[in-house]
Formats: structure tokens, sequence, C-alpha cells
DNA sequence: TAGATTGTTAATCGATTAACAATC
DNA sequence: TAGATTGTTAATCGATTAACAATC
């Protein structure tokens, strides 16, 4: 259980993704190995912080000169993310959204398997969207727990989104994405990531605003 | 032009969108005055960090005891964020996230108006989703220019999004906001707003993993 | 007046960037 | 050896939190 991780800083395990993304590129195109400053040109960000955050979580570290072998350097940040076993999530609120989610194909690239959708409308239960079987909200609690479902997506229209997350957290889910606008109770030790959109148009419409 | 505004903080910005929606709720509850304390609370906030946001925005002011008057706060806000005059955007790429959006109803709250959709489908092309029309990826240029949109939603597969985003400088784009999972080269006067739904899965991902 | 709240100045915290010695 | 790159320690920057005087 303890492994002595090194704290990497938040804001580090948030571009680990974009590393990933870039690497697995090269990857792709034969490169064998990589250094820091080729992986910050390539992706417009500071070399000194690509090279402290590839040291983060990098377990076999890079060579000076030569630099990281790619391959390692892939595995190592997959193995920090935890996305070398694949985990289940559920979808709750197959709307628009939610059922764009449920196709999204960046999950599987990311270790999330989204397991099953959940609505009330009786028209989509019993269905498939994108090929995921769609239930009944009061069956959340049994599915999550016979497939051991940790993590839970809300999509749902913001006034029924506590409601659900209280479901979702008795259900025995301990990281909840919120994509609904309201912030929402929970225990301390349960993790909510909300999806702000409304925090980047608010970005997008003060920065046109400025230029009149 | 100049109205030599203060600088406010990126990660306040980012937070005003959320105080606007809480408000919003107070006002429809027929709440006359607020504080910022009372705010802190009902978005698990910390109170002087909640205090001195308002204040970086707020053109009327608090009052000791009181707090502000709720009518003029939420007016304030939204006129910081420029949402008192409606901007338009496109969406380009209507594939499941991008016909998502196009439904989105947070945008009519939040300042934004799309007003057309592009794709390369020749099946969409032509026809109305969620009630906006689909044209052709050759004519971003001219409907950006003869409706002056200035904000650009991307939602094509990656290896597109760079190249749709150079037809939306060109057509006099000012903001981006790229759903693609790739880095966008872009002039230094341009904005561009990642939605990186890869990092939340990764802090959502890693999370879990800690737990084993 | 007493007390809650504002707005601001100071202290703390965390993340980014700079500087540099160690290494192949 | 010379030079590029690593990993780490120190300096800077920005945001959060604490402290406090001013106000109604």
């Amino acid at each position: 259980m303890f492994e002595n991780e090194k704290t990497v800083p938040k804001q580090t395990v948030k571009r680990l993704p974009d590393y990933l993304t870039y690497l697995r590129g090269k990857a792709e195109e034969g490169v064998m190995t990589i250094s820091a400053p080729i992986v910050a040109k390539g992706l417009n960000l500071n070399e000194v912080q690509v090279r402290k955050d590839l040291a983060a979580v990098s377990e076999c570290g890079g060579k000076p000169r030569t630099g990281y072998l790619l391959r390692d350097l892939i595995l190592d940040i997959e193995k920090y993310l935890g996305y070398d076993n694949v985990k289940d999530a559920i979808i709750v609120g197959v709307g628009h959204l939610g059922s764009a989610l449920i196709s999204f194909e960046g999950f599987k690239n990311h270790g999330l398997n989204v397991v099953a959708g959940f609505d009330t409308n009786e028209k989509l239960i019993g269905t498939e969207v994108h090929g995921k079987r769609i239930f009944p909200i009061n069956r959340i609690s049994e599915i999550c727990k016979s497939f051991n479902v940790k993590i839970g997506i809300i999509t749902v229209p913001d006034k029924h989104a506590q409601e659900i997350c209280d479901i979702m957290v008795k259900a025995g889910v301990l990281a909840i994405w919120n994509f609904a606008q309201v912030h929402l109770n929970v225990p301390d030790d349960i993790i909510v990531q909300n999806e702000n959109l409304s925090a980047s148009i608010a970005l997008l419409s003060k920065s046109i605003k400025r230029r009149h």
C-alpha cells in the first residue's frame, strides 16, 4: 500500500496526460528516446517544468545527453496514473452530453471503461447507447457493487446532481466526475472532479470583451 | 477602451461563474442582500477568498453588516465577464460531443450564442442539429465574417484540430475553445482555452489508484 | 454601543522558473 | 574533451489565507 511515493504537485498530474498523448504519438513514429527539451518544445511548455514533471514520475530516470527511453517513460507515466489496470465507471444521465461521453474514445486511452449508463427516461431504459446498456436509477447501487465500480460520472440536470451523488456514494463510488453546475456535498474521503464548462466560457467571454 | 480595470487573478475569473449561478439561485428565492460569508458557506470556499473575489469585480461594493445588494452584485459580475452583451460563436465538428454542446443550455446563461455548426459530413450539411444550421467547412470564413463571430469551438477529431484552428484564425476568430487533445499553435493575440477532459480523468484515476 | 461584515495589508503556501553541479 | 541533458537547490512569482483596522 504505502509505496512511499514522492508527492507530485496536482498541476503536474494534470499535465501528465498531455505528455502521454505526445509521447505515444512519438512512439508511433518509431522514436526510441526523447529528452525533456524536445517535449517542452512540442507542447509549448517551460523546459525546466517538463524536466521536473518527468523526473517526478519516471522510475527509470533519464540519461544525460540522450534523455529518456520512450517506451519506459510511457509505461512509468501510465503506471503512475493507474492506467495500467483499467477501471470501471458508470454514467448517470444519458442526455446529449451523457451519450456523447459514453462514446468518447479518450476513455480507453486513459484507463477508464464505462460499464453502463443510467437514466430516468423509460424510453432509454433497456436500450443500448453506443453499445452500452442503459438501466434505471434504482439499479445504480446493485450494479456498482457487483462490478465493484469506483468511478461515477454525473451528467444529469443540475437540480438532480446532489441526489445522484448521494446514491453513488452509498453505492461505494470513490471518485465522481461532475458535469453539473452545482457544488456537490460529499464525505471527506470522496473525490469530486468538477468539469467546469462555465469557467471556460467565462475566460473566453472576458478575453473577447477586453478587445471591446 | 482602457477602463483602467484592476487586474483580476485568472483563478478569480474562473470562480465568477460559480458565484453567478449561486447568486442567481438566491435571487430566484427572493433574497435581496447577500454577504461573502454566506456565499463562502454555500460554495464551500474560504471566506476571505470570496470577499476578495467579490471586491475585485463589484463596482457598487458591499456594506458592513449587511453585505451586497444581490441584484447589483449579479449585474456587476455579468458586466465584468461581458455577459451583458451576448457574443456569437460557431462550433466546428458536429459529432457526438459537438452536437451535445450545440444543445448545451448553459451557453445562454453565460452570454454565448451558437449561430451555426460546421462539418465535413455531407449528410449533416444543410440539416439542423438542435435548431442550428450545419454548413460545410469551406463556409466558415464567410459566415464568421458576416456575423462578426469572435469565438470558435473545436470538437473535431484530434488530427484535424490544427487545420480548423488555422481556418478560424484567418476568419477573424479571437478566442478558441478546444476540445481536441492536441496543442494548438496560434498567433500571440489569440486565446486558446483547452478543455482538458483527459486531465480530469487523470486526477480521478490517480485518486482511485492510491486506495489500491 | 456591540458585533458582524467590509476592504486591505501582511504572512504563508505552492508552483514556476532560474541557476548550477553532476554525468554521460 | 566539449557539450547536451539530467536532477536538484535556490529565487521568483502568484494565489490563498490570516490578521486587523474601518464602518455601519
